[in-house]
DNA sequence: CGTTGAATTGACACCGTTCAACGACAGTGG
DNA sequence: CCACTGTCGTTGAACGGTGTCAATTCAACG
């Protein structure tokens, strides 16, 4: 995995630990190339606006973001831009944003005009492959967020919240075994689990008392990562879209999987 | 329209109204031969199921569908097909099921194995940028389910997503100019919003008293269209991934500023 | 007519919001 | 060093939305 960082600096987290085995080294190397227009920006900059037509698509180098919706007055939080992940995929050709794409400190992202994307796409198949592939990841983990909201209630929602995140972590090679570190406020956690940031600290109180986890000043710590994952009733299979043990019909014919 | 129903009878539905303008005949024409085998199922019929590898995939012709998870306790749901819709588009290629998908009333579907619809997708790129199209528009559909069921009360959530659901209908040309007509219960409609079958019936009561809306025996009727759109804040921006060419609706229907 | 599932209503407990106040901590400038 | 300041975190109390349980009515259908 290092050595897939050091090769590929700016893509080389894309779908790395799910579906990367469908991009072959040429695809990988196009991409890289594609996305080599690096540029910093600092923390709460506004990395794409609702209703604006995007021209250009980023992913996330180094940092994080969060897609806001919803209004002034109650902000909600859709989802976490990690590492690795494309900022704006969605809108790559499709009309206008939805929401608000923000800077969670600061980033470092890889940026391509479209056009120039889709020059890239129609010549090589596979990278539209993964790129769908992506955008399907991004929707099971949204209709996980919305059964995660539907029938837990705060501290579960919480505890299966920052489960989610472990692995993601984890499956870019930023988390540890005991926790990771990620420049989340509570308020931003209340956004993401559908409450008021009090109610949130209460929760996350909860989580405390019964020793399952801990989070403060960005960092996420949990002694026993099962009991946790037991208590948030967690299964991780949404995140990695393939089946232990069990190779995926259509895709045989593909190159190895990086083992994980 | 209806040219386009007599000329593709199981496919002429798909992105209709939307972005179905990126396949040019022969794409549709390969799209309708591939899904050509038609099968009719009863109500309640388990169309696909979580865990399962999906081998084919299924578009809807005629019926409803609703997407499943959650465990038997607390049954959520987390999506539903309308005529045109796919129905385990997602699952193409990439894995199990997170979730279990029933019929809603007897269904007519089109089915097409996955290694014959992947040689259709690699043969025409069309096709593979029309999936990915629809799958963005699903994933688009399931952020503002979350942002619904987080930022909105069970009022407005009902009006929401009844708005939301007429602009669908519309778009498949199943629509009238004072509602439509759709197969789900009380405990649908809960289930859909977050909430329990009880407190939706009041919900739907409130809405009644407001003579915004009224939903009986699968039958939804609003006098004022833009009225119920402009008291769930409903904006279709995010159905139909276009520019917006209506304005912005009314809040004056609005209560106060607090939470709504 | 009886059966069945769906819709409706009331009483009550609980979860989550709201408002208010306070505490902890980092950065800043004296 | 200190005071000042703003953000974040924490706690208590009151309120209201929602879930739960129970009972009743209604519609559809044999």
């Amino acid at each position: 995995m290092k050595q897939e960082l050091e090769r590929y600096p700016v893509t080389g987290r894309f779908l790395m630990g799910r579906t990367r085995y469908v991009l072959d080294e040429s695809g990988k190397q196009a991409l890289e190339s594609a996305m080599a227009n690096v540029a910093e920006y600092p923390a709460g900059t506004l990395l794409a606006a609702r209703g604006e037509i995007v021209l250009r698509s980023a992913i996330m180098v180094e940092g994080f973001a969060l897609r806001v919706g919803g209004d002034a007055h109650q902000r909600c939080i859709l989802g976490i831009c990690l590492p690795g992940d494309f900022i704006d995929l969605h809108a790559f050709g499709y009309g206008p944003l939805d929401h608000d794409v923000i800077a969670l400190g600061a980033v470092r992202i890889g940026q391509v005009d479209h056009d120039r994307l889709l020059d890239h796409v129609l010549d090589k198949p596979q990278l539209m492959r993964a790129f769908w592939s992506a955008t399907l990841i991004d929707g099971a983990i949204q209709r996980q967020w919305t059964l995660k909201v539907c029938q837990f209630k705060a501290p579960r929602r919480l505890a299966h919240l920052m489960c989610e995140l472990w692995y993601r972590m984890d499956m870019v090679v930023l988390a540890a075994p005991t926790g990771f570190h990620i420049p989340l406020t509570q308020a931003d956690l209340a956004g993401m689990c559908g409450m008021t940031a009090i109610h949130l600290n209460r929760a996350l109180g909860e989580l405390r008392r019964l020793a399952l986890a801990d989070f403060r000043r960005g960092v996420f710590e949990a002694p026993d990562r099962l009991r946790l994952e037991g208590y948030a009733q967690f299964r991780p299979d949404y995140l990695t879209r393939t089946l232990p043990d069990t190779p995926i019909p259509s895709l045989r014919y593909l190159p190895e999987n990086t083992k994980m």
